[in-house]
DNA sequence: TTTT
DNA sequence: TTTT
């Protein structure tokens, strides 16, 4: 009956955030995040996993993910996982799983570059970024 | 730096779990887990969506996941995000996201059945239940 | 900078739910929800510690809370700490910490027994039950 | 039956920690964190709400929390919520609420300052912080 | 008592 | 493939 379906990382944009509109006018922003594990192993010797998260941000977060975020920014975000399928070139169908942003967090204090135009801008002068 | 990676779900099992061992003696069970999201869509029309999460247990989470559960049994678990990748018939690099269950509780009070035996326990009977 | 307060439970109600409207005519439910631990001591003796949280729900929350959650309904609820400052009758300051609740699951199919009317309801029967 | 007790929390040392050791030898470190909520209220006027919560760590993340956070650190920490009892200096039975910490996570990059001795390291430089 |  |  009753389910729950919730993720949340903390984690590092490996790129800067890709945001677009849909004909009907609704921002849609994907990022890739990523987190890291470490471990000994039965050596003894570091060992060190990478994963990559791939999110999807609609609509007014999308927004706010669009213009705040960039390459290497630390987030904390929750949402929700969803397996979208596809098709390959050949036709085959494929699978892949996202999470679909539903709360955002910026965790560090790095001057914000906006991704359009390049210029840099440090929160301390904006008091409307919605962190 | 420090990163966060966490999943919690509710949702109840699609099909019996599926247990082995590897040779090295390490239980390993994979379940899969639905969870579903109702909502009214623009023209009011009742609409819902499922969504299939695969699961994998190891160790001691896996022999009681492969022991106490069974299709339909509703479950809370936590665990982390990973995808791994694998080669299909064709030789094509295929990417498969799973979450690895660090932490299960079960939230239904049906008679558990044994998968291998068939055979019904009520919880209330054995004190050993680890739930 | 950026902050989180989140609390996560699941546990069963103590008792019916206490629900009053506001001067504005805002719902408000108050709720006791019990969670319990259980371990082996050094002595291998079985030990169990029941813990109680105070919730407060608002508004359409706090009207789904009063009218469908009943003494010992096991729900799943997400919220926020809060911690109150009030004065006892000796006029001495004190504190209650309780959870703000945002989000609300019902996890079990019992009949829905109205607090105020005392009359049982199927979910089944009510296509309108907001769970 | 099952039952969970999950508390999520992102912010601010309000000082630097407490540790001290139990009879046993048991380290008990007691931290102070700060989160804070920003909104606007009815007439558009920015509000800001600061929560304190009581952090206690045991054991292990007792030494690292006392050895390599301070005043003003920046943490993402999970646990679960506990109320105890306690007498005041007029017998009067109290309640507190804490958090017991079972994961902690340094989320800035500030040298670390350690509390005892004042001096100051930088993570980078030490391998075997363990955040 | 933190942080912005 | 679950559950309601």
């Amino acid at each position: 009956m009753s389910s729950l379906n919730k993720v949340c990382l903390i984690g590092n944009l490996g790129n800067d955030p890709e945001m677009r509109y849909t004909v009907d006018g609704v921002a849609i922003t994907n990022l890739s995040i990523a987190t890291s594990e470490k471990w000994k192993d039965k050596d003894g010797k570091k060992q060190e996993k990478t994963e990559w998260h791939r999110i999807v941000f609609y609509k007014g977060l999308a927004e706010v993910a669009g213009e705040y975020l960039k390459k290497g920014a630390m987030i904390y975000l929750e949402g929700k996982l969803r397996t979208r399928e596809w098709e390959d070139k050949e036709g085959i169908k494929r699978f892949t799983t996202e999470i679909t942003g539903n709360l955002l967090k910026m965790l560090d204090k790095n001057p914000i570059k906006h991704p359009v135009d390049g210029t840099a801008l440090d929160e301390d002068e904006d008091p409307d970024i919605p962190f």
